[in-house]
DNA sequence: GCGGTTTGGTTCAAAAATGAAATTAAAAAT
DNA sequence: ATTTTTAATTTCATTTTTGAACCAAACCGC
């Protein structure tokens, strides 16, 4: 989720100061903004693991008069179109975002992203990556530059990495292929689509197990993916930012060569040479 | 940097568990783990902004018996490294590379990004791609995650603009529509093929104006390219790390929409209206 | 070795954070 | 309209965190 507002914007801003229970609300409420949005104050807390009181302390400290002031902002806003929200946001009219800003932003993107990964969570997702029959790599919109970026680099250490949605092709008849020996690596950071949770839907009735890539989680995920690696994805002008997630699919295609071992090293070895058969590599350079 | 150790470990294990002024302690050696080798508790301290009470407290609470071990057993892992460290380095059979280690590397590679980006090199990047009549997004191999990256938001704030190459597609028919008016975003990270040499060179010869991103600048590239903006793509294991190109990108198309302005945030609210019209978008959680 | 200096570690009182319980406000049910 | 129920907020006593001041030990230059 983008920086979603007034709210967003005021955690972020304090973020580094907030307590450690108050700090605890901080990561739900950025983690999945729809909690705020449904759940009640008390529910709110119990799910932190903090007090009510901390709760309520937390929405003061934000500058709001109340908890039930900042839900009802948060409320205002999501009915309010994207579009304005843009408008809203920081780097607009002012003429531009600093540097050190999104520098900053992003350092703390990647430090959550990883700080929050449970170990084991990573650990059988390389281990579905590893036993996979055959890998789908599925992602819409703004997530298809990440089915690259793990296409082209699981495709170094292992055959059969499939890509949905392929280049205008029909989906349905793409992904007819999957069976209950694949692996699926969902990409659904930010906004998912309509066909994102059809797909999510046909791998699992397919008996496939998916691996799901997002920022924000949502109860529902749970039951539909056998392995949810979460990543933090504020952007600090107008657009999330996809840098944690590119980061931690790096490391967990890393794993899987790791894991691989010699096989992947020999695969790697022979695509240098075809590569050097082709005559496509600029030795020195330009 | 330095490999991620036990110390780093433990960090992350008890991170959410942190008060507040630990927390920045925490923050601080994650951020860049050389601090620890190097500076003494009072700096450290100081850096963090907490009293060297707070400090000596966080050592003991990671389980050292003091700062002192602490940093011995730091130093002790950057000392050995040479030749244990290389052959756990890419992780094989050793079973797989640190997760800590992954992302102090990132955060390097970030940071360094930063740093050595001359400011004036930006701008005009920037007005190159406000002023540019299309714009060529252009990348091959490894490179070509980054081109949808890059496209993906750049076609949120302005039309026209085209990928190379194009789902197998012939590069030179769809190439030659290029003017004196357009501007290329050359993404040329790590290895660079003859066809990325052949197109930046029919860009020049046409009249456009290039600007390249690249991790190693060679001196031919100067004399093709207008603008260079260098990344650091280190990667810790066996693949480079695209991580901090995609940042770049991302601030260089955050950048562009602040100038572009209210135009901009107009498109984005007609993508918005066209995606709600398609009944694309789920609108809660699933 | 010996004053002086620097640096790590400890004590203790003040400040901050926190949860249980009391209080108030609001909503539902009657 | 009044009671009942539920949820949010405040109070207050307890616990945790924190830094200033204080000690101890290593490190100098002599």
């Amino acid at each position: 989720m983008a920086v979603g507002g007034p709210l967003h914007k005021r955690i972020l801003d304090l973020y580094e100061d907030l307590p450690r229970g108050e700090r605890r609300l901080a990561d739900l409420i950025l983690k999945n903004g729809a909690t705020l949005r449904n759940e009640a104050a008390t529910d709110l807390a119990r799910d932190a693991g903090v007090s009510k009181a901390t709760a309520a302390r937390f929405f003061k400290r934000l500058g709001y008069a109340s908890f039930k002031a900042a839900q009802q902002e948060v409320r205002a806003q999501a009915a309010a179109p994207a579009a304005e929200r843009a408008s809203a946001l920081p780097g607009f009219g002012s003429g531009g975002v600093s540097i050190s800003a999104h520098l900053d932003n992003e350092v703390q993107n990647l430090i959550r992203t990883v700080e929050q990964q449970r170990s084991d969570e990573l650990a059988s997702a390389v281990k579905l990556l590893l036993n996979g029959e055959k890998l789908w790599v599925v992602g819409f919109g703004d997530n298809y530059p990440l089915v690259h970026f793990a296409r082209a680099q699981l495709i170094k250490v292992r055959p059969d990495i499939r890509i949905i949605p392929l280049s205008g092709f029909s989906v349905p008849e793409e992904f007819a292929s999957i069976s209950s020996a694949d692996v699926m690596l969902a990409c659904g950071v930010g906004r998912r689509t309509r066909a994102f949770r059809n797909i999510t839907l046909s791998a699992k009735r397919a008996g496939a197990r998916v691996i799901l890539l997002t920022d924000t989680a949502s109860p529902g995920d749970a039951a539909n993916a056998d392995v949810i690696l979460r990543c933090r994805s504020i952007g600090v002008a107008m657009f999330d930012s996809m840098t944690a997630a590119v980061s931690l699919l790096t490391y967990l295609c890393a794993s899987l060569a790791a894991r691989i071992g010699d096989a992947a090293i020999e695969r790697m070895r022979l695509i240098e040479n075809i590569h050097a058969d082709w005559g496509d590599v600029i030795a020195g350079d330009l």
